[in-house]
RNA sequence: GGGUCGCUAGCUCAGCGGUAGAGCAUUCGGCUUUUAACCGAUUGGUCCUGAGUUCGAAUCUCAGGCGACCCA
């Protein structure tokens, strides 16, 4: 006996031969050929062929069977249209290759273009990973306020926007940091937040407005153990999107097998120029050095610590292909995080660097009010001196301190970032399924 | 922000100073094992927008719009 099936989908294509027609159905599964007959269908294959264009949504009964070419397919004996197309599908062969559609018309890239489906699926997947990773590791999930009166936990501009009936300026949170440590201070051990951050800033290939981060922190721990566990849960997710823990990326080899490097900024730094950044004992000094080096000295690098990072960003990080720990920041850059327990002027923290970017950032976190009070006070001086990205001073979360935090490492994770290495995705935009693009230009 | 490139039919593209084109899609006809079906015919245009040069501009120049890539 022949099986019955119903399948639903869109009419991806049409091959009409006179009293014999094929269609090509997909649905999210996959696509299946339909087997239409006259003298089986009758008035019915009438109506099909005519009256069904590609793109239609339609469904279909009947049997299945191989014809004589081995395809699987629905012997059909019913259908219905479901819906109809009123705008055809873009080239069957081609695709949508005008990358700007692609973003524009989502749905259309997302019909034509496998692999883009594919990408959203392991978009989901990952972030489904990590959740449960964390979940299983007695990680609490916390959402907190995307709207906020003073917008800190990293450098950046917000956007602003106002509540009309408190008569309130409000900002979009350009990090999920300060009120996560809240909740540590409230007693909650481990807790994290996978969301959306909001930053002001341009559009690249490497940044949208809005993105997704997960920040997590566990109380009790530095940030070698952050470290660690970031090192873990990466490549617990690749392994579980990719299939293993090493991957290609734009036609690079990247092996996210654990244990991966760990250096220090200095050390990268030497390695990469020559300068040894603790023989300087001043600005000037280091200054000099990296112009004699060939490297650009900016004038907003106003110390030694700012000009170390400025060697590292111009010589080390394009470099950083396989995965490496960047350990030990200048306390300058980094005025959330711990001084470091035993090398002055740096602090505990690290960043992840895979395919030449940043892809994780981890601190021991700073949890001396009176400590924090001064840096977020240099950080207002360098905005009021006109260093739009510089952060203020959140009196509500310097109180919280005060009340007492635990010591605490944590985390943050760029998931956008990390999904473009997993899906081998050249532009943000690939794994974004809306990126901002600007409304298409009206003649006049 | 700077540089380079792109924008022509629904889609993919050619045309680069002299009548606006092809393939696919649409519409019509033919065809009972196709799968980029095939064959014949048909339809479809603000050549991104505006200004300029020219007898004549999709084509050259300038300005603008949107996008891609590279650089900062």
């Amino acid at each position: 006996m022949p099986l019955e099936v119903a399948v639903a989908g869109r009419v991806m294509t049409r091959r009409v031969m006179g009293k014999l027609a094929f269609f090509t159905l997909s649905d999210e599964t996959g696509p299946i050929q339909l087997f239409l007959e006259k003298l089986a269908l009758g008035e019915a294959f009438t109506q099909l062929t005519s009256l069904v264009d590609a793109g239609d949504l339609i469904g279909v009964k009947g049997t299945l069977r191989r014809t004589d070419r081995g395809e699987l397919s629905v012997r059909v004996s019913e259908w219905q249209m479901l819906s109809k197309a009123l705008q055809p599908l873009p080239d069957k062969w081609h695709g949508l290759a005008d990358v700007e559609k692609r973003y524009r018309q989502r749905y259309l890239d997302l019909i034509v273009t496998p692999q883009s489906r594919e990408t959203f699926r392991r978009r989901a997947l990952a972030v489904r990973t990590i959740r449960r990773w964390l979940e299983d590791r007695q990680f609490l999930e916390i959402e907190t306020p995307v709207l906020q009166s003073e917008a800190g936990g990293a450098d950046a501009r917000p956007f602003t926007t106002h509540h009309n009936t408190l008569d309130l300026p409000l900002f979009l949170r350009i990090a999920t940091e300060l009120h996560l440590k809240r909740l540590v201070v409230g007693g909650f051990e481990r807790v994290f937040e996978l969301g959306r951050i909001f930053r002001n800033e341009g559009v690249s290939t490497r940044h949208n407005p809005e993105f997704t981060s997960v920040e997590v922190y566990q109380a009790y721990a530095d940030y070698y153990d952050m470290l660690e566990l970031t090192e873990q849960l990466i490549a617990a997710v690749t392994l579980e999107v990719c299939g293993s823990t090493a991957l290609t990326y734009q036609e690079v080899a990247i092996d996210l097998t654990p244990p991966w490097r760990r250096a220090t900024m200095h050390e990268l730094v030497q390695e990469a120029t020559g300068l040894d950044f603790n023989a300087f004992p001043d600005r000037e000094t280091a200054a000099a050095a990296m112009a004699a080096a060939g490297l650009e000295v900016p004038a907003t690098a106003t110390s030694v610590g700012r000009l170390l990072n400025e060697a590292f960003e111009q010589r080390v990080e394009a470099q950083l292909i396989q995965p490496t720990f960047v350990l030990d920041y200048p306390l300058e850059i980094s005025p959330l995080a711990r001084a470091h327990r035993s090398k002055p002027g740096l602090v505990e923290r690290f960043e992840l660097f895979i395919a030449g970017r940043e892809t994780a950032n981890a601190f021991s976190e700073l949890i001396d009010p009176i400590d924090q009070r001064q840096r977020l006070e240099a950080q207002q001086e360098r905005r009021l001196a006109g260093d739009l990205e510089a952060q203020g001073v959140d009196e509500d979360f310097l109180m919280a301190l005060e009340v007492g935090m635990p010591p605490t490492g944590g985390l943050g994770i760029g998931i956008d970032r990390l999904v473009m290495l997993l899906t081998d995705s050249a532009s943000i935009r690939d794994v974004i399924a809306f990126p901002l693009l600007r409304p298409e230009g009206r003649s006049g």
